[in-house]
DNA sequence: ATGGCTTACAACGTAAGA
């Protein structure tokens, strides 16, 4: 089983791009972020007709995520129970028996600022959902755009982005909250390249220079991190044309001893 | 990057992203 999360950063133009990457990589599964697509202009027939099912939570220019998944999803779940928030940025459901919530949290734009507040009292409420989740499902993957780099190994400059947002150690310990609930950061199950990172700014050939961040992840419950047969950072799409600022992140799993995908 | 892009918007400059 394939699961892919990408921050596509606009579906609308990002489209023959997710059409590639499902042709090519295949995916089970794809969680995607900033759609920013209303729901009544979702491509739905798109998806459908290369055999995958839709479910989505938009809303206009801002936000917005789905899934796409082979299997049928059930449980359907969006946004954080009882958090009421007008921005559209999780959504959840169950497919292949995994229990998949892809979450597109706040950028938090500055330290301290009123956004920052709102990103760190945001990642406290789904803390506290995340929990009732993993108390609930023992195959759990929390997929997305976190806009947090866990470690400094996750930045290209830690001089200088010391501090920052993105960065900043009150985000980097809501982070680690998340981990303490029994989650694991997928990508750091296994051995990796240094620098590998799934977020490069626009321009200042900041790709071409690998001046990225390590923001986007795929968490996984201690039993699903047991069927977790890879995690990679897939820096195709961001090599084409009109790319994403963002790389899709990919996890692979398998029963004992099956290969993977 | 202290942003040097990109996106959306009844838009032609502004807000927001990360």
């Amino acid at each position: 089983m394939k699961l892919t999360t990408w921050n596509v950063n606009s579906l609308r133009v990002r489209l023959p791009q997710l059409l590639t990457l499902l042709e090519t990589q295949r995916p089970d599964i794809v969680a995607l972020q900033e759609t920013k697509l209303t729901d009544d202009v979702f491509p739905v027939e798109v998806f459908s007709e290369r055999g995958y099912q839709v479910a989505f939570s938009g809303q206009k220019t801002y936000n917005g995520v789905a899934l796409l998944s082979r299997q049928v999803p059930a449980g359907l779940q969006i946004g954080v129970p009882g958090l009421d928030d007008p921005q559209r940025r999780v959504i959840a459901a169950t497919v292949d028996g995994v229990r998949v919530i892809c979450l597109y949290v706040p950028n938090g734009q500055a330290v301290g600022s009123e956004k920052y507040d709102y990103k760190l009292s945001w990642l406290s409420a789904v803390r506290v959902w995340l929990q009732q989740e993993l108390a609930t499902h023992a195959r759990v993957a929390v997929v997305g755009d976190f806009n947090i780099a866990p470690e400094d190994r996750d930045v290209h400059s830690p001089e200088r982005w010391a501090g920052q947002v993105l960065v900043s150690a009150p985000e980097r310990e809501a982070f680690q909250a998340l981990l303490d609930l029994g989650l694991k950061d997928a990508f750091r199950l296994f051995e990796q390249p240094e620098r590998v990172f799934s977020w490069w700014n626009y321009g200042a050939l900041a790709f071409a220079r690998n001046w990225g961040l390590r923001i986007d992840h795929i968490l996984v419950s201690e039993t699903l991190a047991r069927e977790c047969r890879s995690c990679t950072v897939d820096l195709e799409p961001r090599r084409h044309e009109r790319p994403s600022d963002h790389a899709p992140v990919v996890a692979e799993f398998g029963e004992r001893g099956e290969a993977a995908g």
